[in-house]
RNA sequence: GGCGUGGUUCCCGAGCGGCCAAAGGGAGCAGACUGUAAAUCUGCCGGAGUAUUCCUUCGAAGGUUCGAAUCCUUCCCGCGCCA
């Protein structure tokens, strides 16, 4: 059996996680997660991450293996995922690559930029640069040094400007350059490399139905005791400012916290707003993607069917 | 009952004679996205039109004025204090 990769994606709340798990225990698969934060341990409850229980006795991959201490980005979900995902085909199963963050999806499968994450010195260089004379001095930088960057990119987009000057101090080279020549000069995306035969399976409900989904895992989430889970976090060493717990449902809890909404309703909406505007940018994202798109809650026979005949 | 204060576009809220379809924020809609991506950023946001433009709106009804969300009168409603 060639290398076969089903690809699960949706955005939030759309039945990914159980209509894996069903697929996987149907064609003796396994699971690896793409999800930019089911690989923190100490975070479960705000992430609907799948209990052991859930998971059955299908192996999950890539699933809490980091602390938030030492939170991973695209480049080191790479550099894990893609071993493991060999490794599973070795083994001769299914790979069913599941999850909500197209851009790590779309990381693993197409790769990334010739770069290099910022060093200590580099970023600190940044920051200073950045506390003491805002983003001014960097959008100077890549006028000179890398215009298609400097007209690429939005002056109030900090976070990309620092990021193409940052590429720039590393390796003397115009970032803008890296995202031209990819592809070029023997790079080779993962997916071409490694032979893989790709499915990609995209869950999505109708927003008018989506919504009421949403509020209930917010309603869910409380019930299961995330303010307990948050507050324990920051009893025993989180300070907040870690990046997995600028997430949805932890940030606006740790807001709660700090006295910074006048109720916990006004917590909850806040959640399920920005679960609904996260929803939609994952909409947004997967749009342009080549997929088959089908209803978690009522396409279970189709979604079956077409695993069935592309694993044959 | 008296005095005071306020009613602004989906919500909050600025405006207090022309430069007002009305600041700002929120929500909503659309989009971008390569080492933070559940992050970060952009555009639209009364209606019609590609657009100069036109139409409807600032509690209600009248009035003053070349011109009113802004001034006056009455009425309706909210809030505060006094009785």
């Amino acid at each position: 059996m060639p290398n076969k990769i089903i690809i699960i994606s949706g955005p939030t709340a759309s039945g990914k996680t159980s209509t894996s798990i069903n697929l996987a225990k149907l064609f003796d698969g396994e699971v690896v997660n793409f999800d930019s934060l089911l690989f923190y341990k100490e975070i479960n409850i705000g992430t609907a991450k799948p209990t052991r229980e859930e998971q059955g006795n299908i192996p999950h991959h890539l699933i809490d293996t980091h602390s938030i201490f030492a939170p991973i980005n695209a480049a080191g979900f790479i550099q894990e995922a893609i071993p493991v995902i060999n490794d599973c085909h070795q083994r001769e199963k299914v790979v069913f690559l599941v999850g909500g963050s197209g851009f790590y999806l779309q990381a693993v499968i197409n790769g990334m930029y010739e770069s290099v994450s910022s060093s200590k010195e580099v970023l600190e260089r940044s920051d200073i640069l950045y506390q003491n004379e805002g983003i001014g001095p960097f959008r100077e930088i890549l006028k000179n040094e890398d215009p298609d960057s400097y007209t690429k990119y939005n002056e109030n987009d900090h976070y990309r400007n620092r990021r193409a000057v940052e590429h720039f101090w590393m390796t003397g080279e115009r970032f803008s350059k890296s995202r031209s020549e990819m592809g070029k000069k023997g790079q080779e995306s993962p997916s071409n490399k490694y032979q893989w035969d790709i499915l990609h399976l995209y869950l999505d409900i109708p927003k008018e139905e989506h919504f009421p989904i949403i509020q209930a895992r917010t309603e869910q989430m409380f019930s299961q005791g995330i303010l307990t889970e948050v507050k324990n976090l920051l009893e025993s060493g989180a300070n907040g400012s870690e990046k997995p717990l600028n997430s949805i449902g932890y940030k606006e809890v740790i807001a709660y916290l700090h006295g910074e909404f006048s109720s916990l309703a006004e917590c909850k909406e806040r959640i399920s707003i920005n679960t609904r505007r996260l929803a939609k940018s994952q909409r947004t994202w997967f749009n342009k993607q080549d997929k088959t798109c089908y209803n978690s809650m009522t396409d279970l026979a189709a979604i079956e069917s077409t695993c069935r005949s592309f694993l044959k």
